[in-house]
DNA sequence: TGAAGTTACATGCCCGTGCATTCAATGTCA
DNA sequence: TGACATTGAATGCACGGGCATGTAACTTCA
């Protein structure tokens, strides 16, 4: 706890705060105008599809809920709007019945695809 | 838009992430625990109490939403709780009658001077 | 095997937020 | 001065989130 540390964590509090909060806004505001998804449905997508974790497509529930920065309740609920609009769909597990497999749908990977480049040009737009 | 710059885009927007995660998540339980002050309640205290900004324990509203993360309404809300709680008063302006002039209450400087360790640990905790 | 504990998921409830609207107070301009 | 635009703030509304709970499906252990 050097002194000469402390009015530094406030400045990098504030900064972060200040670079989440414009990238997340312009995310959702992008997301939802142009693709019809929110940040975190986006996120489910993203994580489902899963280039970044060598998935296949499919996860199981908790699995994704490890992974992301969401409640289960609201993991659930995320999932429940994306199957209502047919981009995921929930399987029973074979091994354990408790357990939901979910699959991206081909739409949903249309959807996936089409959104990736507004994802990507506001990331670039705010950390390049 | 250099090739080698987007696989860093994602990593940086991942790694805010994080950061803003579990440093908020933290930071709303300890100041509710500890002092029942949520967040964005702690803020306005913070930033009316002016340390930063040479106030002097008064603000106007707007003054206060240009600084803040915080909507409109909101922010609004947010000062009619620490109101209910004794922490803050409104008090009309003499040139302008439609702008509120927020004060800090002695109560309210007294809770803010109370959370305030808390909210360095925090940060210190995760930025130093 | 059966009772008690644990795990996966869905759901009821409440809360904080943003958007749109409203209302009163100001400002502007002919 | 009077009509119209603008501004500061409160509020109705809907939505997404977390916590607590319920309920099935496992697991453990005697």
């Amino acid at each position: 706890m050097d002194v000469k540390t402390e009015p530094n964590v406030c400045d990098k509090w504030a900064e972060t705060l200040r670079v989440y909060h414009n990238t997340s806004c312009e995310l959702e505001n992008e997301l939802q105008s142009r693709h019809s998804l929110g940040l975190s449905e986006f996120e489910v997508l993203l994580e489902l599809c899963g280039q970044c974790h060598g998935g296949d497509g499919k996860a199981k529930m908790k699995d994704l809920e490890a992974r992301m920065y969401l409640s289960q309740s609201a993991l659930s609920r995320t999932v429940t709007r994306l199957e209502k609009a047919g981009l995921v769909t929930r399987a029973a597990c074979d091994n354990d019945r408790r357990a939901n497999f979910l699959m991206l749908t081909p739409a949903g990977q249309e959807r996936l695809d089409e959104a990736r480049p507004t994802h990507k040009s506001v990331l670039i737009k705010h950390f390049a």
